[in-house]
This record gives structure tokens, sequence and C-alpha cells, in this order.
DNA sequence: ATGCCGACAGGATGTCGA
């Protein structure tokens, strides 16, 4: 089955540019972020005239999580345990059936963090930490586990164009980058490095400066896999050239197929 | 330099993203 993940930058403003991305992707399941409506907004009929069953965590204008799958969607969960008080609409956690057994997987949106000397900085970490003790829970029911989405981190210094411009940048902070790896080293696989060697590889690139045409993007866009998920990990990719089409997202979609 | 672009709410322009 093909997975992927994709922060649209507003679904009602990506409906064309995504429909037309499910036609020719043929993804089975797609997490969404920054879909940036409410529940009832949500375009659901244009995507099960697709073939596909939506679970929707919306919010008005900001953020907003969803996941649209072929094969049914149960046990749908919305929002990270914990965080009193967060109201943003930032994870959604769904079951769904395969050949043998379940896949379980989430659409996350995690904070910005900008700018770092406020107090969005000290919410995205936190925010990461509880998505980590959620991570460390569920890989307790030793099963395919996919956790795709936005992570709003720069990984390593190969994964932009230029450190040097992101040195101050809550995306490339080494507590940011140090929170991605304690999520990583509870045992999940990043799909696309696992499948690339190759350096430089982007998911986002800014709308200002001419960051598309220069290519001086980040990846931060991330399916993580648990074990029992990246046993059965066959392809990942980047779907860039999604990016230079009209009214593109800064986003473009990732994606990694399993044998499942 | 903290803007450049784009979406949103609302009905001008400020907030937010990364």
């Amino acid at each position: 089955m093909k997975l992927a993940t994709w922060n649209v930058n507003s679904i009602k403003a990506r409906l064309d540019a995504v429909t037309a991305w499910l036609k020719e992707a043929a993804p089975d399941v797609l997490a969404m972020q920054e879909i940036k409506c409410v529940d009832d907004a949500f375009p659901a009929t244009a995507f099960e005239e697709l073939g596909y069953n939506c679970a929707v965590h919306g919010q008005k204008t900001y953020n907003g999580v969803a996941i649209l799958s072929k094969r049914p969607l149960e046990d749908v969960t919305p929002r990270l345990p914990g965080g009193d008080g967060d109201d943003h609409a930032r994870y959604l956690e769904a079951v769904i059936p395969v050949k043998h057994g379940v896949i379980r997987v989430a659409s996350i949106y995690a904070p910005n963090g900008n700018p770092v000397n406020s107090d969005k900085f000290p919410y995205k970490l936190e925010w990461l930490e509880r998505l980590r003790n959620h991570a460390k829970k569920l890989l307790r029911h030793e099963e395919p586990l996919a956790l795709m989405g936005d992570y709003n981190v720069i990984p390593t210094p190969d994964d932009c164009h230029d450190p040097k411009a992101w040195e101050n940048d809550a995306l490339f902070q080494p507590q940011s980058r140090a929170a991605l790896r304690a999520i990583e080293n509870l045992g999940f696989a990043d799909a696309f490095r696992a499948c690339h060697a190759e350096t430089h590889q982007y998911s986002f690139w800014d709308y200002q400066a001419g960051a598309w045409v220069k290519d001086h993007g980040i990846r931060i866009d991330h399916i993580l896999l648990s074990p029992q998920a990246a046993d059965h990990l066959k392809a990942s990719g980047i779907d860039k050239q999604v990016r230079g089409r009209d009214k593109p997202s800064d986003h473009v979609p990732v994606w990694c197929e399993l044998a499942l």
C-alpha cells in the first residue's frame, strides 16, 4: 500500500491541486496538514467521489489535519494526550485494516516554533515531547505504524540548502533536532532516508525570494515507520514536480510504498 | 534588514507560516 503526507496550506485553496495529484499518484492513504477549515467546511464529497473515506480534525483559519483512505478508517482519534488548554488541531490518528491485520496512521502538524525567543518555541518542544510519549505507547502494539506529517524540523545540515540561513530558526535549533531524533530513537525509521542516501532533497520551498527557482528548500515533512512497518518498506519519494505547478502549496507530497 | 509570498478574516490590513 502507498502512504503519503502533504501539508496543503489550505484545502479550500488547494482542492484542485490535491484531487489532480490523487488521480495520478493514487495513494491508498493521504495524511494532510494545514487544511485551515472547520470539519463542516472540509470538501469530503470531492474525495469520496475519488473513492476515499475521510477523517477530519479541523480548526478555523489555522492548522487542521485530515486523513484520506481508500480502506475504512477505524478508531479515529484526534489530539495528542496531555497539553492542558492546547486547542490547536495538530494530530489525528486512525486504524486501517490491511490484508493480515491493521496499520495505524497519524497525520501530524508540529508547531513551527518561531520566533525562538518567544513562548512559541517551548510550545513546539513540549508538543514534540508529547508526541514522543504517545509514540512510545503506540509502539507497544508492535504493529505497523506510520507517523506522517509536517514535523517542522530540519533533521540535519544536509536537509537544507544553506545551514547558515537557518541557524537562528526554530526549525533548525539543536533542541528541535534533538526532539525529532528522540522520537526516531524509540525505533522509528525515516522512510525517505531509509530509501535514499542522496542529500539536499527537499519537501518545502518558501514562496518568497525565489526559493523554488533557486532550489533553496528544506526537508521537514517526514514519514516515521515503526519496525513492523519499516520491515515492509519498498520505496519512498518526494513528488517535487508538484511545487512547479499553478497555485502550489509551499510543501509537496512525501510518500512511501509498503508491502502490506 | 525580518521583507520578499500566500492564505485568512473581513471588508483594510494585521496575523501567521517556515
